[in-house]
DNA sequence: ATTATAAACGAACATCCGTTCGGTGTCAAA
DNA sequence: TTTGACACCGAACGGATGTTCGTTTATAAT
């Protein structure tokens, strides 16, 4: 039974806490001294005791005899919101004029030059990804600036209402659409409410490159 | 000149990549006791010797007198495929009437129920970051759509041309727009290029909130 | 052959660091 | 009131670790 001191619990807390962005920072664990620094415990006793409970419910595990043997095991990285990076190849550019590179099947990393680095929390399923930067103003009416980075996942196909990167043959022109099949002829809808669709009525005329699943903009 | 032992890079190359092994396998740096054991040299200096030119060369970085105290650069990250990944508070919604939620300078991560997550080489310096989610087509100037994730550093003020969410106080309203101080007024200008920009005559009107560093957006 | 430079090396030192030990204070249960 | 458990503490110890120093080896340039 303990409640002499302010909650162990919230101690053991921000001890993990402290671990975490110790490591965000320095890009290593802290040491016990570290970790009584920041928290203000006077005694690395103190700490080793919390560290060894935090050890035996396993938020952590400890290298013994070992500086800065400290180590978040998984549901200690959950816990704490630390996840899994997913490179996706950047393969070239996406501008109106041109058709865009599209990996082909037997498509690897391997000599990628480029990668753009995402997390699975915000990419979903990690599969297939490619990235291209859109190169001119060409995508404003899907609202894409110049220099945005567009995350795609290829397909032959799309369904009603999702985005698509679009060749259209006869214009010699790509294009970021929602795409719908309305019967014989295909509605290609900017994402800006404000602007009116392209209709085309020969479905032949479409090529589906890709679709979109991600925009991402560093602003500069 | 040398060429006296096996390549010099070649070995400096193999010191790096037992960085990274180790660090994946043990969750912390190696020490340059642990180098010289992987790498088969006998004496502690030989590896110090070579960490010093990796340090010169920026592929890492040390702090003196730290155990483990090794870490990568970006550059030495990237090198190596490396990434790092970085929680940002979803701290609420931007809308047009609304100033936005600016974290307190006492914020932390505790109580914060969202994050997302990024990684360092597409969001750069990591400090003080928080995100939130656009609300409704007031951000369309922007070529930001509802749904939309904005990444946001806090800022009292930002210099000519960075893009701010701004408090408009004789409007009441939020909007996202590059900032110019021309003069004695305020040049607020739209990321759409096809777009007229708004004049503001009094400065004070105008509430700098915070800078915006990043759009994300998960298309559906 | 000599010299200069770079890379490697062993030994030693001082500091860093994990861990232990004996102790104190607090509080609930007996 | 006494006891036991838990959390905290200071001090100390021994091993871990970074760094320095003087030396050796290897090789290219002169």
């Amino acid at each position: 039974m303990n409640g002499q001191r302010e909650g162990v619990e919230e101690q053991e807390r921000r001890i993990l806490e402290c671990i975490r962005d110790f490591i965000q920072e320095r890009g290593y664990p802290p040491t016990v001294r570290d970790i009584a620094r920041e928290l203000g415990i006077s005694s690395t006793s103190v700490v080793d005791y919390h560290l060894k409970r935090l050890e035996r419910a396993k938020w952590i595990e400890r290298d013994p005899r070992s500086s800065r043997g400290i180590r978040l095991t998984a549901a200690g990285a959950r816990g704490l919101g630390l996840g899994e990076i997913i490179s996706v190849p950047l393969l070239g550019d996406i501008a109106a004029g041109e058709p865009i590179p599209v990996p082909s099947s037997d498509f690897s990393l391997l000599g990628v030059e480029e990668t753009i680095e995402l997390t699975r929390s915000i990419v979903g399923d990690p599969r297939d990804l490619y990235a291209l930067r859109v190169r001119g103003n060409s995508m404003i009416d899907a609202m894409i600036h110049d220099g945005d980075i567009v995350i795609m996942r290829p397909t032959p196909s799309v369904e009603n209402g999702e985005m698509a990167a679009v060749w259209l043959e006869d214009r010699e022109e790509t294009t970021l659409k929602r795409v719908y099949w309305e019967g014989g002829r295909v509605r290609l809808q900017p994402a800006n409410p404000t602007m009116a669709p392209i209709y085309v009525d020969d479905p032949r005329q479409v090529k589906i490159q890709g679709k979109v699943v991600m925009v991402i903009r560093q602003v500069r």
